[in-house]
DNA sequence: CAATATATCGTACATTTGTACAACATGTCA
DNA sequence: TGACATGTTGTACAAATGTACGATATATTG
């Protein structure tokens, strides 16, 4: 809650890998980025410290090797992120961001079915 | 169409202005920023001047100043906005960023009615 | 233990971004 | 028409971003 620098794009494309692997080396990442990703093991090496040193992760050493764990969660960073865009492109009107997406098709009726029912067993 | 450059924050926040007015010129557009947003008129310039450079806006110049108008529909870098977002913090899944939204009380009873009649109308 | 493979660290460097000043140009009005 | 107000242009500069090299440290293994 300490007003975290904002994540850069490529930031938060090694985040996501954090999360995703829970505890990750910079080999860890480098394995699991696409082949057309073209990116050298320094540039997320240098990622991965930019992230801790924003508070994103950490790390402990294991052997000779750094082993990184997110601070955060991702629920966070999509909220800070939705609420951002939403800021930028809806004039922080969230239901404009849901009406926008209803009218380029991006929501199916079975989203809408989905969604009906969560909001139902809401108590 | 033509593959642009990506838009900035700042750059964003002053598109926006010119969606909104229409046809601006950097005067108007200082006009309508809020008073606790602390940024110069030269700055507003270098913005547009950028935007311009970007192939979001253009300008023909009346009298001796530069009229702004945009040439990218609100619609389009809002897709685009949403896309990104979608594809950096839900693996592209729009489905899943609808989820969270729900998740997060930020989707209301009556924005899911709204949503419902308007998937209803489609042909 | 020495050589090898593999890590990290310090640094670098071109771009982009946010912000703005100073100089120069040009309508406008007395 | 000349001064004034208001525009634009050229330029700058620090910070953030994307990317990566070279030097150094350290497990591992023959």
């Amino acid at each position: 809650m300490t007003k975290q620098a904002a994540l850069s794009s490529a930031e938060t494309e090694i985040l996501n890998y954090v999360w995703q692997l829970e505890r990750a080396t910079v080999q860890n990442i480098c394995d699991e980025l696409p082949s057309d990703r073209n990116i050298t093991y320094a540039t997320v090496q240098t990622l991965l410290r930019r992230l801790e040193k924003k508070g994103y992760v950490e790390h402990t050493t294991e052997g000779k090797a750094h082993v990184f764990t997110a601070t955060v969660e991702q629920e966070e960073v999509a909220n800070q992120g939705i609420s951002d865009l939403v800021k930028k492109l809806f004039r922080g009107d969230t239901s404009a961001l849901m009406l926008h997406m209803a009218k380029h098709g991006k929501i199916s009726r079975k989203d809408l079915d989905h969604l009906n029912s969560l909001l139902n067993e809401e108590k």
